[in-house]
DNA sequence: AACGTCAAGGTGCTAA
DNA sequence: TTAGCACCTTGACGTT
């Protein structure tokens, strides 16, 4: 079943967050990654119906000024970006590697010879020691102060830009692996709630036929009703008011009948 | 060739 | 005003 599947219902599934800490907020003191869905907010669930002309808007799409002058950037950025030979020096720093090291960073070092022979922007690409250390230093504190940046920078022989680059990133990614661990969730809560709307739908449908099928003398009263204690937290009535029955049952719409299953939330 | 990954640049926001 | 951050994007490189 697709999500489209779902939207089908003729309900709208809301999918909300009641933040505890603002998005923007500069400090993130702990790895998000494996503790479960939503770290931070709360995910909330509303079932309502569709009001017929919302559909969904993605968000603008910022148009930067890259592509507004886009070769004329690509030159700048290229001349730009490693115009600092401590950049293209990084190779040579991870000298304590091993061979397979070796050769996964081979390709990428531009010597100072290439310099001046071509100004392609040249990827980076930190060794494994780097990654490893850079990895644990990210394990204790996702975010450094400038000392631990630049103690981390020179341990690592990096400039203390690219210790801050790195940090900058691995909090996005772990940003968007929580992201996606909790649509994931929603997405399973999304098929639960549509699941149990659907068999408290059957279920109304099978307290209205049954009504129905029954002489008028034998409706019991309300009073004499039971009410199932779990659904005083369901509320909201489907279907007609009760002033319209014959019997006024309820404030509370949803009844107790001996001749159906009790709710899967009793 | 298409796609994924990741270092790094650009921009806007916020707190100090 | 500025440093530091999130977010978005680019481009090099590796993999399929």
């Amino acid at each position: 079943m697709g999500f489209d599947d779902i939207c089908n219902t003729g309900l709208v599934l809301g999918l909300g967050f009641s933040s505890t800490a603002d998005h923007k907020s500069k400090k993130i003191t702990t790895p998000l990654v494996g503790k479960g869905p939503s770290l931070g907010f709360e995910p909330s669930l509303t079932l309502s119906l569709i009001s017929g002309d919302r559909t969904y808007e993605p968000p603008p799409i910022k148009i930067s000024k890259d592509h507004q002058s886009a070769d004329l950037y690509r030159q700048d950025s290229a001349a730009s970006s490693y115009s600092n030979a401590s950049v293209k020096r990084e190779r040579d720093v991870g000298s304590e590697e091993t061979t397979t090291e070796v050769e996964r960073v081979s390709s990428r070092v531009i010597s100072d010879e290439d310099d001046d022979s071509s100004n392609a922007r040249k990827k980076l690409r930190l060794t494994k020691a780097q990654s490893a250390l850079l990895e644990e230093s990210f394990k204790i504190h996702s975010t450094l102060n400038p000392k631990q940046k630049q103690d981390l920078a020179r341990e690592l022989n990096l400039r203390p830009r690219q210790v801050e680059v790195w940090f900058q990133n691995r909090r996005a990614r772990t940003k968007l692996k929580q992201t996606e661990v909790d649509c994931e969730f929603l997405k399973k809560c999304c098929e639960t709630l549509t699941e149990e709307n659907r068999r408290l739908h059957k279920e109304l449908q099978e307290l209205k036929a049954l009504k129905i099928a029954q002489p008028l003398y034998m409706q019991l009263p309300a009073a004499t009703l039971t009410m199932c204690p779990s659904c005083e937290r369901i509320g909201g009535g489907v279907g007609e008011t009760p002033s319209k029955n014959a019997f006024t049952i309820a404030q509370k719409p949803h009844f107790y009948s001996p001749f159906n299953n009790p709710s899967a939330a009793c």
